[in-house]
DNA sequence: CAGAATGGTTTCATTACGCAACTCAGTGGA
DNA sequence: TCCACTGAGTTGCGTAATGAAACCATTCTG
């Protein structure tokens, strides 16, 4: 089913490699539950935001969740789907830096003291910057 | 043009989030530089490939550059594609944390020395540990 | 120079996506 | 209780994207 069955970034974006996946999930990072919250949020179409609703759910990102008081069922992010923080961040980051030109706004990710959210760089165990050129991918 | 104006994540999705686009980026920073190495690698269809490498570089993740000893043009990562390893790391880690069975066997990014490259988390400048219950988007 | 390899393009069938209309169950107010 | 209303999808259908395979023009290579 896949080119390369071993490599975790060909499955990762097997799963949520398509253009509303990673939406879905940031906004129900920030606070989305409901079907038409997700719908308004994104702008995607209902029947496919019902296909991703379910095929996320059974790819165990979300789950349906019993509401508190007698409400209707609601999705959530299980601990995979929060797990997929840095991910989304990373991407924001990448976002902010390449996909607008100098001087247009923006949204910022900030921390619960609202200083910024710093870049987010992968570092080997010593703490050292790595990049591409300094690393490489053991089978 | 696109999904949400002010929101980089979307941006970021609407350049890159396809099935393909990440898997070139991918392969060109593990040393992917024509168009049948990135075909072998990706297994991806020739026209579909050809679409993608163009829009890539019309979007300056990627730029054609002369071969040193007049060989044909290769592409390369630009400065820009370049700054989305982050982003392939942290989809490389979410993988391998949550696409593989228990003891299913999967690669491995390694720094120069061969030492596994830790989880990346996001921080706050004091470098605490961020989730999405601890940050927020302002506009 | 002939043959092979490279880097695509074209054609056509299949699939995915988007929109609008429709269904259906569960509130919610009079 | 009755019935309108909202939320959560599903269905139908037209358009766009994708994939497989064949085809073509340069560029190497012997």
């Amino acid at each position: 089913m896949w080119t390369d069955p071993t490599c975790p970034v060909a499955r990762t974006v097997d799963l949520i490699g398509d253009r509303w996946s990673l939406l879905i999930v940031r906004d129900a990072m920030d606070g989305a539950r409901s079907f038409t919250d997700f719908q308004q949020r994104t702008g995607i179409a209902r029947n496919i935001l019902a296909d991703r609703l379910r095929k996320l759910t059974a790819h165990g990102l979300l789950a349906q969740v019993e509401a508190p008081s007698g409400k209707r069922r609601q999705y959530a992010l299980t601990a995979a789907g929060q797990d997929l923080f840095a991910v989304i961040v990373t991407l924001r980051q990448w976002g902010e830096r390449h996909a607008f030109e100098a001087g247009e706004p923006h949204s910022v990710l900030v921390d619960e003291h609202g200083a910024v959210v710093p870049p987010v760089v992968p570092t080997s165990p010593d703490g050292t910057p790595l990049s591409s050129g300094t690393t490489s991918v053991r089978k």
